[in-house]
RNA sequence: GCCCGGAUGGCGGAAUUGGUAGACGCGCUGGUCUCAAACACCAGUGGCAGCAAUGCCGUGCCGGUUCGAUCCCGGCUCCGGGCACCA
């Protein structure tokens, strides 16, 4: 011991074995690569046809914040780079892009403020997105780098709106077609031109009308009813949104609900999101039925997914805003009608979500006849009926609806049950026939029955009785089976400067006339004041040269104002990537039909539904228009989970800013105050300080790490917490193979171990596998385990570091390109074939077999592999472990062939 | 209220979907190196009892099916996300 240690002391270089180590320089190596690549190309996508297996992998792509990028954003770009990378390796022509979705609000925001153009802010942000992009080492081909706000991008943003304008939906055929293909009624031809325009206008995708939209008076702008949030606020910036009536650009999508929900199934996507769209577009079955009002030739009709409760019906609800209404007040009732009307609307302003929403509603005198049994039945006023809904008007049925026997009780209203509900409980059975309990279960029909009118459905249960009635309706004509949907139209305009120009002019006349694609695109005119007017006009306003033309005949004409929202240019942004230089066209339709769809698509779960459902539509548009190939533009979805990070509060729950706080003894205090707080996790957020810098992480630890570390934090799926102290981990990984494989004395030319050759194979198994289901935390663990056997024996062969670097190229790119230079490969790694994984290494002639004994695991035995069961069993029970549990008992032995054996006494 | 997820050591998470619970990593403990520390390296590490062999307990809670349950079934609790007067 004491000379050992006299001999370390005097050769203090040699105490690491081995002589000089060369140490994991991390800046040095990823520097040199990044440059190599980008000197290179490296990444360059050729669109080369030949190879028919090609890969079109994506990144929801970022808005380019002021803000910089956050450690959010590299977990899904790691994610495809590591699968882009890998399917490269295996052969594929890989599409990997990136590019920006940089119109949007805060570059405006910014520019009123400063009086900074909305394009500089943008570009500049933008630059700072692709630089720390590019310090990640992912693998993009920048060649084809967008932007939405680049006159040449949104030109064909506006050339696809001048398409939807353009379409209308055959219901026949179920496709979108060229609105020249639209037959158009005689009557209505006879009517004259007005009529038709009117007609064609009804029809198309894309229309300009006036309809009440929600308004939001803090960002002075309308916005879609996605938009705004249950309570009442607008999503952006959470103030009170309110109802306007305003001309607007809509876009028809509910044509395409049938087509987006059956779509879904052909999906690879999260079910979970298919379930958010479903939801979304909220699909229903059931049937219109009218109602003939009493002393009136009025009828209302009511859209019910319940006709077969009619006979329940005992009163009816129009919504405050149906036209109807005023018609069917009678004069007694005029006065509270009105006020209840009026008070409606201005609930709708303030305070239409109301969360304590007690039923309010009114009567208007009259009464409709119920047409299964001739009965007079009241007729409200309640906004508990939304116009946007349906008909506008309800039929209800307080037995079997729970709003509707809320409002009832509240308003003294009958209530007949008319299904023998389906419960055990006697007791609720009973209050549920007396009427004293709502049932909107299955059953059987009591009281459902009319023999004057042929109609029976007492004995029979729900379903049997829904179709029942609705034959029954359809055949007197009083109503029809209907599907209804839950989706509205798209409210597709914006009062912004920073967004896509509508190429639309109004004319004096009234008449709208959108631009010739020659004369794409319409860029936005140069501004002073960014701000919109305060009744909702947008900037654009001011733009009087910009704003005013003139055509050859002299007909004067405004330019629209508004212009398309955010979600325009994300839209279709994936298939620009196939040809994004191109001038004539969209893309190249050869491109197209050689790149799409998109392979595998990966992006935050936040936009499950509205921009994942507007690129389908607008997708599904283009293949009906023979613009694009594909019904579905993303055949596989994955949704990274979200990154939180440690944040910090007081006992009275205020949230502390992160760097106010220190740790002491594994608790946390206010540096000044020394007030103690609570460690929470968070979203990471600007107000709790708590967001974390790629470029701090990258400068401290590498690019490597940061990527090996986000993947190995959990599965990608997962919402997971950043814990700093955890990135070690991964970086050692990193620093170990470095050790291992950059100390050429290390690395031998002859024959390899036989245990490092099996455990080499089944790395490269067990990591191909995780690489095709994206399950990167496990493929790293099971490079660490290869990395610790190889350690462990302190040699490996040259050809075995070679496949063992390909495995970690993907993962680690920067440091594996370095390491395959260092074991004498010239050029770069990133197309190297993908090692497989040979069976014959991975067959085990004999195994620890796991004994249990009444299920618990006791001891093991090693067994050879597939030794007979009954074999099994002799040598089990020969075993001195076994028999002293079994004793003298005659046990039954369970044997699970290469698992398990369980010996049950 | 409704619809989706989820709950496993001190922490992040594994577990071939009915067959050895806790891989891998962090942290922690001990050791080596160091004047010392950091780094690195080696060993240990679910809890309880025991010097130990070993035994008992253990995957949010209660119950069930099974030779065997983190996994399947029934009933809850809590957490996250979405929707919400949609007739």
């Amino acid at each position: 011991m004491i000379s050992a240690k006299v001999f370390l002391i005097s050769h203090p270089i040699s105490a690491n074995h081995s002589g000089i180590m060369k140490e994991y320089n991390f800046s040095e190596i990823e520097k040199k690569w990044q440059d190599y690549w980008e000197k290179n190309r490296t990444f360059r996508t050729h669109d080369d046809f030949s190879n028919p297996n090609k890969y079109y992998i994506l990144d929801m792509f970022p808005y380019p914040s002021g803000a910089g990028l956050h450690v959010g954003h590299p977990e899904g770009y790691t994610a495809t780079d590591i699968v882009a990378r890998y399917k490269r390796m295996k052969g594929f022509n890989v599409l990997h892009p990136m590019g920006w979705d940089a119109f949007g609000l805060p570059a405006e925001q910014y520019a009123i403020q400063t009086g900074t153009h909305p394009a500089v802010t943008t570009n500049k942000n933008c630059d700072t997105f692709r630089r720390q992009i590019k310090a990640l080492g992912l693998s993009y081909d920048w060649d084809r780098e967008i932007n939405t706000t680049d006159p040449a991008y949104f030109k064909w943003t506006q050339w696809i709106f001048i398409k939807l304008y353009n379409t209308w939906y055959d219901h026949n055929t179920n496709r979108g077609r060229d609105i020249n293909e639209l037959p158009v009624p005689l009557d209505v031809i006879k009517a004259g031109d007005e009529a038709r325009k009117k007609y064609i206008d009804s029809k198309r995708l894309a229309y300009y009308d006036d309809a009440q939209i929600w308004y939001c008076p803090s960002c002075r702008i309308v916005c879609a009813n996605e938009e705004v949030l249950t309570d009442g606020s607008h999503e952006k910036c959470g103030n009170r949104v309110v109802r306007r009536n305003l001309k607007q650009w809509m876009l028809r999508i509910p044509y395409y609900a049938e087509r987006l929900l059956n779509g879904l199934e052909q999906l690879d996507w999260p079910e979970g999101i298919k379930e958010m769209q479903r939801n979304w577009i909220g699909r229903s079955t059931g049937a219109e039925v009218d109602f003939q009002v009493d002393g009136s030739g009025e009828i209302i009709t009511v859209y019910t997914t319940r006709p077969d409760t009619l006979f329940g019906a005992t009163y009816m609800v129009l919504s405050p805003e149906n036209p109807l209404v005023g018609n069917l007040t009678n004069p007694e009732q005029a006065g509270a009608v009105e006020e209840y009307v009026r008070a409606a609307s201005l609930k709708s302003d303030l305070d239409r979500t109301d969360l304590a929403r007690e039923k309010t509603g009114v009567f208007t005198g009259s009464y409709a006849i119920n047409p299964v049994n001739n009965k007079k039945i009241p007729i409200w006023v309640a906004d508990y009926v939304l116009m946007g809904y349906g008909t506008g008007a309800i039929m209800a049925v307080p037995a079997h609806d729970e709003r509707d026997f809320e409002f009832a009780k509240k308003f003294g209203i009958e209530i007949v049950c008319i299904l023998s509900p389906a419960v055990n409980d006697m007791e609720q059975k009973r209050r549920i026939i007396s009427g004293d309990e709502c049932w909107s279960g299955d059953g059987i029909y009591i009281n459902s029955s009319d023999s004057k009118r042929g109609i029976t459905l007492d004995g029979l249960n729900v379903e049997e009785g829904i179709a029942t009635i609705t034959r029954w309706i359809e055949n007197r004509n009083i109503g029809i089976y209907r599907v209804n949907y839950k989706l509205r139209d798209w409210l597709f305009s914006r009062q912004r400067y920073w967004g896509e120009p509508f190429p639309v002019i109004h004319w004096e006349d009234g008449s709208i006339s959108l631009l010739d694609e020659k004369d794409l695109p319409l860029t936005l005119p140069e501004l002073e004041i960014y701000e919109p007017g305060a009744n909702g006009e947008s900037p654009l306003s001011n733009a009087t040269d910009w704003l005013y033309v003139t055509d050859n005949e002299g007909r004067r004409g405004k330019r629209e104002t508004n212009t398309m929202p955010q979600w325009a240019g994300s839209c279709w942004y994936y298939l620009r990537f196939i040809d994004p230089k191109n001038e004539e066209k969209i893309f190249d339709p050869e491109k197209e039909r050689y790149w799409m769809p998109v392979d595998l698509y990966i992006g935050g779960a936040e936009h499950a539904v509205l921009h994942l459902l507007y690129a389908r539509f607008w997708h599904k548009v283009l293949f009906d228009l023979g613009i694009v190939s594909t019904d579905e533009p993303f055949m596989k979805l994955f949704n990274q989970g979200m990154i939180l990070a440690f944040a910090y509060e007081t006992a009275t729950g205020a949230k502390v800013s992160s760097d106010q706080v220190t740790e002491k003894d594994g608790k946390y205090y206010i540096a000044d105050t020394g007030e103690e707080v609570r460690q929470i996790v968070a979203k990471m957020s600007k107000s709790l300080k708590n967001v974390i810098n790629p470029d701090d992480v990258v400068r401290n630890y590498g690019a490597d790490t940061l990527r090996l570390f986000e993947m190995f934090l959990g599965p990608l799926e997962a919402t997971k917490p950043w814990d700093e102290k955890g990135i070690k981990g991964p970086h050692n990984f990193l620093s170990r193979t470095y050790r291992l494989i950059a100390n050429g004395e290390n690395i031998t030319g002859g024959e390899e171990d036989p245990e490092i050759l099996k455990a080499l194979h089944k790395t490269i198994r067990k990591v191909t596998e995780d690489i095709e289901g994206l399950r990167f935390n496990t493929a790293i663990s099971a490079m660490m385990i290869f990395l610790n056997t190889a350690l462990k024996k302190e040699k490996i062969a040259r050809e075995t570091a070679s496949s063992y670097i390909k495995l970690l190229s993907p993962f680690a790119p920067h440091l594996a390109e370095e390491l395959w230079e260092l074991t004498g490969h010239e050029g770069t790694i990133a197309y190297e074939p993908w090692p497989l994984a040979d069976e014959r290494y991975l067959r085990e002639e004999v195994f620890e077999c796991p004994v249990s004994v009444n299920g618990k695991m006791r001891f093991k035995i090693e067994l050879p592999v597939d030794l007979p069961v009954e074999e099994v069993k002799e040598i089990v029970l020969a075993d001195e472990r076994a028999k002293k549990w079994i004793g003298d008992a005659s046990p039954k032995v369970i044997v699970v062939p290469n698992r398990i054996v369980n010996i049950v006494v």
